[in-house]
DNA sequence: TTGAAAGCGCTAACAC
DNA sequence: GTGTTAGCGCTTTCAA
């Protein structure tokens, strides 16, 4: 036979022998309904075991209960938290997430932002791949539905600010790098991914760091790309030179701690032995390393969770602008930071073997 | 000023001066169009900046290009990686994601599940919490739409046998395991999460490894949930009994061994030194810990490109039957794994100190 | 309190 | 080739 059409809120009217309206008016809570009716219906709801068809009832209604959520990169386990903190929040809510991965390409933003529009979901949830993309920046301009940042800042290139949840990244890195500062480290190397918020942020937390203890030089910053292997390559360069190379590094985020990692390892140098090290955001490799890595922390599914809730409020009163909400972010300190040497010391060339470790993107 | 609905194909039309049906023939490709025509309703899109209200779309062509997709805990950085497989190779074919989370709970499994279909998806993609929930299987046998089992089996509990991409954890178990047989390992110890397809491939391919061999006992294997915190304790157990502890442990899965390397920090036993181990599914801690942790290893993303391939044939040939791919697993030599002390040894006994690493749920 | 009817934005016969 | 029309399954006036 053929698949069965399921059935309609009309075949409910008839089986109950009562208006289509009626069955709506009872499956939607309208107070007006007598109880007679209200159970003649559920009972012809539950012979045929009808069920909403939530794409007709959201063309009718012009709201779908459907969220978009546009991320760069779902594997990694920082965004994946987050989506996890979102989701729950939003299921909660009622709420159904339409989930697309951008590859972290602008374009692929874009046009996903355009695409989720035409699925008509009720708002947008984004962590976008770039804060400055001319096409990116148009979509957002052409939305006509709330939208929340999770972590990113475009204010001032677009018409209606938006709504954004921030980790408060400069603080938290502002307190790892004094620490370091005051374990007597003056060569401080901070290795950056893409130009975000988030790299700005911690750029800035280092510079005021120093700037607090009254001293004006000494660190360096290396920006790149998010990838471990531009944060192996980087580490290899400041390692390799002659001439003061850091005494300790800071990772600008996950992934590139890998890629710092492989490096110090392949140079056979030891975290909290030979060199100091930190790094952001708590994942299983920094807590289970021996010696574990200091990290600048912040909690991944709240952020998530935190701009599902903005989003939410939008949605649900339409005349709430938009609004910011910075969440914490906090140093944990553990033994890879050690005392800097007294003595300018020459740190031990690599033997040379197999690299391993960076021909995966994953972090794990 | 109210926020402009967004332009309809009727606006187009007349904007064009044209039938409705002309501009949807010219926007769904007919072949039947004049070229005069198409210019003329192209002019008129583009001056009105028109696109498709899919929502609509969806309704009329019973068909929305959206697929559903419930996973127990999206922050497992492998469930994120099948994701992303998946999600890259539906949104190449046009589709979008409805993502869910089930919190690893088969109820919230079943209410998504039909939730997903009201929201009428083409197709559902689904990694399972368990196997056997009896409203899990009645929600599955209420679907009348193509859906795929990522790494699960509910053969024989389900009327219609459903699509599904498997891994053959037991041949890469069995190699594990009989390379540690191999290196004089007879006291075998695997830690397993729940009962679910993957545990119990694990456990035959160990079973295997000895059948192989002709050895019949050593072995034990301990099943639980899937927390590091049980594998921490089981560990404990392990280690800690005076009589013929384990010589070889071996994760039966990525989280389980977080727990397992707390357990043998805090003991202050050191992999490929005081005990081998085995870890399934490599992540960047199995990698970057020293040494290296041996691992059997998949390819997550594939599981998920594959799953979404299976779904997207049926989904575009309905005379399709259901198929089944197996993907093969690969056992990762490394460092971790010594030969078996000759001597039945006594294992150091652990030094009381705080325990770190195991508050959080998340591997990193 | 209930029913009849219009219509959300689109597509697909069917007629011209 | 193009236009007219009847819905997809639902909600929501409006009248009764």
């Amino acid at each position: 036979m053929p698949p069965r059409s399921r059935t309609s809120i009309v075949e409910v009217a008839k089986h109950a022998d009562v208006a289509i309206s009626s069955v709506s008016r009872v499956l939607s809570g309208h107070p007006d309904v007598s109880d007679a009716m209200r159970k003649r219906v559920m009972s012809a709801v539950d012979d045929l075991g009808y069920r909403t068809d939530l794409l007709a009832q959201g063309l009718r209604r012009r709201e779908t209960l459907t969220v978009g959520f546009v991320v760069g990169d779902i594997s990694n386990p920082l965004l994946a938290a987050i989506t996890m903190g979102a989701e729950t929040r939003l299921r909660d809510a009622g709420y159904s997430m339409l989930l697309t991965n951008s590859e972290n390409d602008p374009q692929i933003d874009a046009a996903q932002i355009g695409l989720l529009q035409q699925r008509r979901v009720d708002g947008l949830l984004l962590s976008l791949a770039s804060e400055d993309n001319p096409a990116m920046l148009a979509a957002l301009d052409g939305l006509d539905i709330p939208y929340v940042l999770i972590d990113r800042e475009v204010d001032g290139s677009v018409k209606r600010r938006p709504s954004a949840v921030l980790s408060d990244h400069a603080s938290g890195m502002q307190e790892a790098v004094g620490h370091l500062l005051d374990l007597g480290h003056r060569r401080i190397a901070l290795v950056l991914g893409r130009p975000l918020r988030y790299s700005r942020q911690r750029r800035r937390g280092l510079e005021q760091a120093y700037a607090e203890r009254d001293i004006s030089e000494g660190f360096e910053i290396l920006e790149g790309s998010s990838s471990a292997e531009h944060a192996a390559r980087a580490t290899e360069r400041l390692l390799g030179r002659r001439e003061a190379p850091p005494t300790a590094i800071v990772a600008g985020s996950n992934q590139l701690l890998v890629g710092i990692l492989a490096t110090l390892h392949r140079r056979r140098l030891k975290p909290g032995t030979d060199i100091s090290l930190v790094s952001c955001d708590t994942v299983a490799l920094t807590e289970l390393l021996d010696p574990p890595i200091a990290v600048v922390r912040r909690d991944n599914r709240e952020l998530g969770r935190t701009g599902a809730e903005l989003l939410l409020r939008r949605l649900q009163d339409d005349t709430i602008e938009p609004e910011t909400v910075l969440l914490p972010t906090e140093f944990v300190r553990q033994p890879s930071c050690v005392a800097a040497p007294s003595e300018p010391q020459r740190l031990p060339q690599p033997t040379p073997r197999k690299s391993r470790g960076l021909e995966r993107g994953s972090i794990g």
